[in-house]
DNA sequence: TAAAGTAGTTTATTTTATAAACCAAATTTT
DNA sequence: AAAATTTGGTTTATAAAATAAACTACTTTA
């Protein structure tokens, strides 16, 4: 009847970072931070739960002498999100 | 660009019961928690937290000599759920 | 060089979700 | 008919999650 909601996935932000990440090639922190609205700390910690769940890979590195991490979903990350779209859908959908 | 989840329908089993409720004229206890599979703890704390909303309406009677709680939809409940179901189709839908 | 800004991380707090334990009444078993 | 079990829940305790505040380290600006 009701399909089994992914947890990891089923969080407002880390929907909102991987619906971003599945549009786009790849998005720095400071980006996925203006397009969610998220706060730092906020953002920082639900892209590090979809890091360690393997649904995104990130990347440290530096833009000029700024530091800059860039984050971009992985075939996991892809497979995983459109799981998470058909189980929703069980609950939605009439 | 992400519509806001409204974070009391945005739990598995209060939306299960609300997309149950939705379908049927009402519901009693027991047949929210064999189709959803929840305990009877679970249950009770998201029905009361339904109601509490104005979400569902819950009815305490006896069906025979056994007790027998009945849940419908408010309206409230059905405005609220159509919104909710627009706010995430903001999330999955490309 | 002091103040303010940038890009984050870590820590602490509040909220949630959930199950376990419990309760009262009804039913079944012995 | 007493004891055990089942039914239909509620309350309480615990684990997990979401979130913001505080902090770090470096850079730019005044």
């Amino acid at each position: 009847m009701f399909k089994e909601l992914n947890p990891l996935l089923h969080s407002e932000l880390r929907l909102a970072v991987m619906s971003i990440l599945l549009s786009v090639e790849s998005a720095d922190f400071v980006y996925l931070k203006e397009l969610t609205g998220a706060t730092a700390g906020n953002l920082s910690v639900q892209i590090d739960k979809l890091q360690k769940a393997g649904y995104i890979s990130v990347e440290k590195g530096f833009k000029g002498k700024m530091p800059r991490t860039t984050c971009s979903i992985t075939q996991e990350g892809v497979a995983a999100f459109e799981e998470y779209v058909e189980a929703i859908k069980s609950y939605i959908i009439k």
